[in-house]
DNA sequence: CAAAATATGTTGTCATTGACAACAATGTCG
DNA sequence: CGACATTGTTGTCAATGACAACATATTTTG
């Protein structure tokens, strides 16, 4: 933490100091009204500059969207990357951590970490690589298998969800769009 | 924490209790080399569902495009959560900080400790309210204000570069298609 | 072949966030 | 006035991302 112990008003600068902001583009044509009656506090605030920031609806977007998985995957308290851990290893059977992780950019220290719970849970098993005493295969248990179904119905009924909330032609023309990005090479420096 | 202190591969059904899992519709043709001399591990391996998880892809561009702002904005050391605050103070200044966050669906307690930390910055100000006693009116300082020039010009290079990486047409579709979602009763239960 | 460099998995931390609980002070309303 | 809501604050906890440090194993090189 920042060790803020504040908690104290500073009260500065009563006098002129804050200048009225440096008109930018949008707004314009001033306040819209100059006493708005007991305003909610939230009443619509101007974005500004925010409304040209892509990464701000993006991640407004994405944040619902997690929450909606999250609460729709409840039931089998399965979290976003613990989902894309299990998909990848059930389509990729006998793959080793780092490939995992490095399909779906999760660091090693974090995936190993989360296998360790998947593996508590019984989802998955690992065994040494046959060929290299380093690295560890993984493979779904059939429990895990049978999880899956039920997992997977629900990561269905969430899609389903967002396809009522954003449009099924809006989703659509993200999953082509994005795919791209989320392929390897993609998002990382290294 | 979680206490998980396995650290032991737990080693078990060597046999055939894993299924080969249910044959997807890609893959097959069985693993391509029994010994391709230094295979990079992450080979393209199958997304399966993944690929039809637009929250999977939009979590991907979402943190790549944050990286991109981060480290951009790094010279002024503005993360994007402290740079959407400074504009929404800067565009509506004198509103309270429940208005603000509500606005960025920012929680109280976090946005309380952001504007102490912006505070000591000597970007903001936060003055007792004239009518309400509880609220805290906020408002940029003239250090802030022009803080706020070489943000800008930080935060457009990055816009910039957003749009090399994605494309103008996307991110224009997306900023027309998202911006509805970035208003205020858009993926807050409460 | 032996030393050096890499790769892999593990554990230990730290920093950032989101979420909630508990409070104190203030405001609103019946 | 008294019950309840609002606002801001602090305390915690959980999930993540990021690094450092290791032990072990493999690959590369001289």
């Amino acid at each position: 933490m920042g060790g803020n112990r504040t908690g104290a008003i500073t009260k500065v600068a009563q006098s002129g100091r804050v200048k009225p902001v440096s008109r930018r583009k949008s707004s314009a044509s001033g306040r819209t009204a100059p006493a708005r009656r007991r305003s909610p506090a939230a009443a619509g605030l101007d974005l500004a500059e925010l409304n040209d920031r892509v990464g701000y609806f993006l991640r407004r977007l994405q944040v619902a969207i997690f929450k909606d998985f999250i609460r729709t995957l409840a039931p089998v308290d399965v979290r976003p990357a613990q989902y894309s851990v299990l998909v990848l290893i059930a389509a990729n059977p006998g793959r080793s951590q780092a490939a995992i992780g490095k399909a779906l950019h999760i660091e090693r220290a974090r995936l190993a970490r989360m296998l360790h719970e998947l593996e508590r849970r019984q989802w998955i098993e690992r065994r040494l690589a046959s060929g290299d005493g380093r690295s560890h295969s993984l493979f779904m248990t059939a429990a895990g298998q049978e999880a899956m179904t039920r997992i997977e119905t629900l990561a269905l009924q969430h899609e389903r969800q967002m396809i009522k909330f954003i449009g099924q032609d809006l989703r659509q023309l993200l999953l082509e769009r994005l795919r791209p990005f989320g392929r390897a090479g993609h998002g990382h420096t290294s």
